[in-house]
DNA sequence: TGGCTTCCTTGACTTTCGTTAAGGCCGGCG
DNA sequence: CGCCGGCCTTAACGAAAGTCAAGGAAGCCA
């Protein structure tokens, strides 16, 4: 069941931390658990939506399987965050896939639960778009990246996201295996690796799920230079 | 103001005709009419949203311009579609820029409207973010297109979206100038052009804003083949 | 210890795409 | 009519990324 330290976390998440405190206790009374080995798939594409997911530990992906057999990651979760908010609000079907790429543990909100409370609660739909409106706004974000930056660009960027405000060295713990990454980012393995080497030559180092920055402001001025400007740049 | 043929094709919008009919007249008579010419900035990334938007007719174009100066093609939208819900929940800002990208009419809706709907009709709340999660849906699917497909099937999967239920040969108007058509799907003009010739040995001429696809099936099938065994593919 | 798997890296080759530059088509206007 | 300026296409080149194939490093298990 729902031991202290879990519940403390689900508390804490981004989702409910917003929610009124006295709605809280009853939702997780009526909220399954649920533990998930590496590798086993949470939900597929096109089922039905029975509830919304709050990440305790571990990493999720979610994903999509193109008609060819590419597979694309659209997302990827880990502890205090959530998804599904958006087919809470209709009984709806999953527009993706969801997958354990570590053994993790998540907590589930039965929709139906959501909804009684939605009803009594008026501000309790405008906190859960809110949840959706972000996840919405990152899909911009990324579709923006794909776009207009390369690949050593986005790299970049997404270590920049593990070193919150630091400034000039920073160390990093690579959070999941790099075929993931490299599909977070949308690319293979292979460029992956080409990607990081390039990295080098702008104080970046790995070596197994660790890096470091040698100067966290040189190296997000690479993240936002133009790829056409960026082979002239002093080093 | 708004005449009769303006406020049926507002009725009609995917928006509004999924709302209870005794509610639609009030919220046209608070909406706002706006024309645009091509050109025109509806409003720009990081203002504060004030109303969501119906499209009337003509075309707008929603785009975000990177650090670097990269411009993003993040959707493009048409008579009866309508976007900016999402921000309508919460007074947020617009993570997007908009553009009219030929003259176009919009009718505006003041979120304040929505609002005090939404509170006396529990049933509008869902009915705005069943929008809000089709378009969270289509960013999904840009995404994997955009990961999963050459550029040539992306064309070909933007044509057929134009030929609903068609069999056979089918003719189409393009909405837009190629510029933007490339931009929508993540290419330069140039990439466009080839692409296009590409596509002509699976029976698809361009002429102008006018184009023919020979067999719609066949077309099909090439959008949705691994782009690793396009090559041999029988003509 | 040795064999095995899994994950990652490297290298050579190919394809795709952006870049730059040039030229064609067409409609507006003097 | 001829000139101009958008808009689009084509071609040539180079950079970026996918493909294919080989090999190295770390961990596991007997």
């Amino acid at each position: 069941m729902l031991d202290e330290g879990r519940k403390k976390i689900a508390r804490n998440s981004l989702l409910l931390r917003s929610f009124p405190g006295e709605v809280v206790e009853p939702l997780l009374t009526r909220s399954v658990w649920h533990s998930y080995a590496r590798g086993n798939t949470l939900f597929m594409h096109g089922e039905e939506a029975y509830s919304i997911h709050i990440m305790i530990d571990g990493w999720v992906k979610l994903y999509r399987v193109a008609p060819n057999g590419g597979e694309t990651v659209v997302s990827v979760f880990t502890k205090g965050e959530s998804f599904g908010e958006a087919v809470a609000f209709r009984s709806n079907r999953y527009p993706v896939s969801a997958e354990a790429v570590t053994a993790c543990e998540v907590l589930q909100i039965p929709t139906s639960a959501l909804r009684e409370l939605m009803r009594k609660n008026e501000e309790i739909s405008e906190l859960i778009l809110a949840s959706a409106f972000t996840h919405l706004h990152s899909l911009v974000a990324q579709l923006e990246q794909l776009k207009a930056q390369t690949g050593a660009q986005r790299i970049a960027r997404f270590l920049l996201e593990f070193c919150d405000g630091e400034a000039g060295e920073a160390k990093i713990q690579l959070p999941y295996d790099k075929v993931l990454i490299a599909g977070r980012l949308g690319m293979k393995p292979e460029s992956l690796s080409r990607a990081f080497s390039k990295l080098k030559k702008f104080g970046v180092r790995v070596s197994g799920s660790h890096a470091t920055i040698k100067d966290v402001d040189k190296l997000r001025d690479y993240s936002e230079s133009d790829p056409a400007d960026a082979w002239h740049k002093p080093l």
